[in-house]
DNA sequence: GGTGATAACTTTTAAAATGCAAGTTAATTT
DNA sequence: AAATTAACTTGCATTTTAAAAGTTATCACC
């Protein structure tokens, strides 16, 4: 993904912040992981948008290579690895949940899913605190 | 601009934000709004990333279609037309607030601005009613 | 220990989106 | 009336994406 490798450099944190994740892929890739506790390659490829197989490679790819998350061996599954956040990939819970937010009050479609939502109105810091701990509901 | 039109329809909030806002160039021109007071189509393509002339014509039509700017004759120039935010426009002012935040702690580069990031830090309610009066710092 | 299945990719190729330059239309200004 | 400005649109080459098939390594079973 040459667009996001190529650092614009403008100094400007809204451009910064782009060139980390500013595809609609790569925030979905952090959805399935932050939100729905996914790890692997295949859970990611499982996804309801359904990424093609060669952009996640490449997505995952150059997240790593940003230290927005890490890959690992499976301990249990020798054939498979596990993504997880960093910290820096963590830190993107607060975009992540105002998008949430965002929708919830401009969505107005008939399936509209409205869980996460409820958690973040019910208790924002403890449900922040929750998804850091890599464990959401 | 295809991908932003077909709307996925998941009913994931993550999802339909995205479809709406999540393509680099669309944040950055929401960013001119809000942050710069910047409203004119000859304002935007003067922005700092280069945007070419029909993204921007393309993107301005989108979230124009999507109701979150609006455009109108510009009283004072009569060859000229304004783009201003909508209420659903000002709503994504803690997204771009969270981004500037993210970047603010991970842009270790030696040009990273902090103009934003510190009025944030300083009196965060404060800015983001200044920024949805539509009169940015 | 050979066969089949699973997991994580890579490669290929066509379709779609982007970037760049040049052209169009309408409203001023000179 | 002619030149300028503002906001686009159009055409085309380049880049990126999507979809499908192929590759490599690990494991599970017989």
């Amino acid at each position: 993904m040459k667009k996001l490798e190529n650092k614009r450099q403008t100094g400007c944190p809204v451009t910064f912040g782009l060139d980390t994740f500013g595809d609609k892929w790569t925030l979905l890739i952090i959805r399935e992981m932050m939100l729905k506790g996914m790890k692997t390659y295949s859970d990611f490829l499982a996804a309801d948008e359904g990424i093609s197989t060669n952009i996640l490679a490449d997505r995952l790819k150059h997240l790593e290579s940003e230290g927005v998350i890490e890959k690992a061996r499976d301990p249990e599954n020798g054939r498979s690895f596990t993504y997880s956040l960093t910290e820096k990939g963590f830190d993107l819970a607060p975009i992540l949940l105002e998008i949430v937010t965002w929708s919830g009050k401009h969505d107005h479609g008939p399936n509209a899913r409205t869980g996460v939502l409820k958690k973040i109105q019910n208790d924002r810091e403890g449900y922040e605190a929750k998804l850091r701990s890599g464990k959401p509901g």
